[in-house]
DNA sequence: CGAACAATTGAATCCTTTCAAAGGGAGTGG
DNA sequence: CCACTCCCTTTGAAAGGATTCAATTGTTCG
């Protein structure tokens, strides 16, 4: 399924979608041919839960194994597959990391954030997989693929990172990568928290 | 209630809200001290349906009335003020379009489409008003308020809006704005579109 | 009326993009 | 198995745009 489309703009919203395996990305094409990446999907979260029609496309990243669940109609009448409040809530906290990582500004900030965000859904330690390519991560934070390129290798350059590969990396430095991300997301890291000077 | 706090930044979430009158925006302070606007709502809109604690603070940007629903606890029982599946639906939509209008890259895309959704958000036509002010702006779509300004100023010396003095303005030239914009989100306008050459 | 704050405008700097080209990895075919 | 090609990634240099620094104007409120 790999590059495949699950589904695309416009087309009327019959199902929404679980990952089982793999990653998920789903794109909005503008007018000027310029696509904008709007979210990136890991194993556990949902998508395609748009009202009406779907505003965005989905593509497979990687071979993915989807959950594809039947939608009930408008009534809203609570049958056991009718978009269940757990499932919204995990779309919108999908949405709630995008609005946050496009709040960063600087090249450096967002790259940062974009990967400290895979390494925290993924495992954090160890090798993180990068399976998207460079064109993919500059759509989705608002970068050229060059000064996304750029701004990866100087973080590997200044030891925040390990490149393992074009598709892999390493966290070596959490801490001065959260601090060039510009706000820690402590919060967020359930029962341990750092203490700053 | 102008300016007034709302809830703040890991508060618990033991409600959700509705607006009814006014506007309001939800901020997130991070460690530079920089401050990030993640959505404004107004009438009819709803937000703080966030899980556990609440990852933003929410201010009121004019005089607002706010309805203040319940919570029921993490039991999902589906009694009457429970998160209603729609106000979700709501919420998702709200955050959606903040993303889109983040895709946007440059200065005047950005400025065009914001103006754009709010004209749309409340009657197109006619005089629509801009309660927040430069500074909020900027933090909510990630430019500087000098950049805001110089765009805005732009964009009337362009007879693309018009200025009614520093809070309100007018649209003079829809489609224009929509192709500064990039993309005219016309598939969002129910019912109508355009034919392009 | 004056003070404080918000908005606009100008000039210089910095960063990202654009333009251009070289290096590297994967897959194909000989 | 090796060579070739294609595409993705990396890197360099120049151009364009947003930010920063600095100052003026306008507005609101006491």
């Amino acid at each position: 399924l790999k590059g495949d489309v699950i589904y695309n703009e416009s087309e009327p919203t019959r199902f929404w979608y679980e990952v089982v395996e793999g990653v998920v990305r789903t794109c909005r094409f503008h007018s000027d041919g310029h696509r904008q990446l709007t979210g990136f999907f890991y194993p556990g979260d949902v998508f395609g839960l748009d009202d009406g029609r779907h505003s965005e496309a989905a593509e497979a990243v990687t071979e993915a194994t989807i959950l594809r669940h039947q939608r009930q109609s408008a009534n809203g009448g609570g049958g056991p597959e009718a978009c269940p409040e757990n499932a919204l809530r995990r779309a919108l906290a999908s949405a709630r990391r995008s609005i946050f990582l496009f709040g960063r500004r600087t090249a450096e900030e967002r790259v940062a954030a974009f990967l400290l965000m895979l390494a925290e859904r993924t495992d954090s330690l160890g090798s993180c997989a990068l399976p998207m390519s460079r064109t993919d991560i500059a759509d989705h934070i608002g970068l050229t693929i060059h000064t996304v390129s750029r701004t990866i290798c100087e973080l590997a350059r200044r030891r925040l990172v390990a490149l393992e590969g074009a598709h892999a990396f390493r966290v070596l430095d959490p801490a001065g990568l959260r601090e060039l991300a510009g706000d820690p997301d402590v919060e967020e890291a359930g029962g341990d928290f750092l203490i700053f000077g």
